[in-house]
DNA sequence: TCAAAAGTGTTATCGATACACCCATGC
DNA sequence: GCATGGGTGTATCGATAACACTTTTGA
């Protein structure tokens, strides 16, 4: 991945640049057809997985560093962001620190030192979004969250966090409309509904649930041409959403 | 506080000692009284109040971290942590470097470079806790939470964002064996309740709730001395309470 | 004996769940 | 016309909220 002198060269750079010891890592979930998925990047000639992540500027706010680190992996602008857990585990920067070991002295090895690392999710459109890798990755994907594959360093660890925090979110705050296009479907949010729960919900009780949140506008012509009845369309109300993303929505799943 | 002297030694040594870059802030909260507390410091020879906080050393996990500075400024071991939030704006950490200003250059100044700070709230037993300052203060205080007077830096953020984390957890987990002493009655435990929330709960309903939790045990013998009828002591079961704490409780307040 | 604190029970109402029927469309 | 997807309505159950009565005790 590195030659010694790219190490030594890089290592210094990014002590001038970056905050030391601190990290971003994000799960990304996108929704397509029917399917929660995350965004996973593979590392050039290891078979590792591992999550979006970088580092902070020195004079960065942590949410625009985490908004500028994802923009690079998706091109998306404006993302859904949560942060929902720090990760700090001394041992956690270990295999990170083995991969380089030896190379170079530990002080000129930016990968040995500790980072602790800031967890944020980010949900985003899957159809606008444009999976880009980084510097150190060969591949940059959507993966299906049943079909995840073991992750580098305690990622799986953040991914499971970020899936349990969504989940409970879903509870208080309204849900959605960063993963589903302008237009939708009952049925079709429904399913993102049942995909994050993991769960089947009823038709007709999650229809009058989701519409008492009163934050949806029903467009007066349905969807045409798909077989059988045609769906109305809705969309989400922004301004009725931006304010139960406020104030917080009653009741659970 | 420093003298230049002083400062400058201070800085290469945490240098050494510390992660960079990162500390930890506490918001302690205690129940006397009726009255929700938080543990204050107040700065030696200054009008300023803040959080109890700290760093990390160079090897330590994060929730170590924050157990021992806890134990510092409380005496006490054991203590409920949840961390909930990481502030990081790059100009939180502005006024305390004004502090110190001009004092040393920068690179001699710990506290001329920019924190991350992590946020933990604490539950802890008012009765056992023995207040202590730390090398900076003068003075280390249980502060009724409506009295609480402003704070420096973000701390005043911090506080708020604890207590609405506090708020929202009352929801999904159960709280109080760690604000309440081992035995108690019902209306004390109301009382917590109610103080926390900001509101009158109804006694009756309170009691139902509570009790269809499962995780309370009931004193044969009701306290006796008191004027009035002699309420049932309760204290927790706590393997219950522990089994409630990793699965959540339903419903909320 | 009375006020105040505390224990216990009942009813009403709202929301969640479960379930049934009607409508539209393509084959 | 019938299978399938989708829209709407209703009954039931449980949890919450509102509310009343009784018991104990010290003054």
């Amino acid at each position: 991945m590195f030659t010694k002198q790219e190490l030594t060269d890089y290592t210094k750079e990014a002590r001038e640049k970056w905050l030391n010891h601190i990290s971003i890592d994000c799960v990304v979930f996108g929704f397509h057809e029917g399917q929660l998925k995350v965004l996973l990047l593979k590392m050039r000639n290891e078979a590792k997985w591992y999550l979006p992540g970088g580092f902070v500027l020195k004079q960065e706010q942590l949410d625009v560093a985490a908004n500028r680190i994802l923009k690079e992996r998706t091109s998306l602008d404006h993302i859904f962001l949560q942060q929902f857990h720090v990760f700090g585990d001394p041992a956690r920067s270990q295999p990170h620190t083995d991969m380089y070991n030896g190379m170079v002295e530990d002080k000129d090895n930016w990968f040995a030192t500790r980072f602790i690392t800031i967890g944020y999710y980010a949900l985003v459109d899957f159809h606008n979004t444009v999976p880009t890798p980084d510097a150190m990755s060969e591949a940059c994907v959507w993966c299906n969250l049943e079909e995840v594959p073991a992750l580098s360093l305690d990622h799986g660890q953040i991914l499971e966090n970020a899936l349990y925090t969504l989940r409970l979110q879903l509870n208080y705050l309204p849900i959605g409309y960063n993963l589903m296009p302008n237009e939708f479907t009952m049925p079709e949010l429904q399913k993102l509904y049942e995909t994050i729960l993991g769960k089947k919900l009823d038709r007709r009780n999650f229809q009058r649930k989701i519409l008492a949140f009163d934050i949806l506008n029903r467009s007066e012509h349905p969807r045409k041409g798909g077989a059988h009845k045609a769906p109305y369309l809705y969309s989400f109300n922004l301004e009725k959403y931006e304010q139960a993303l406020k104030d917080g929505l009653a009741s659970g799943w």
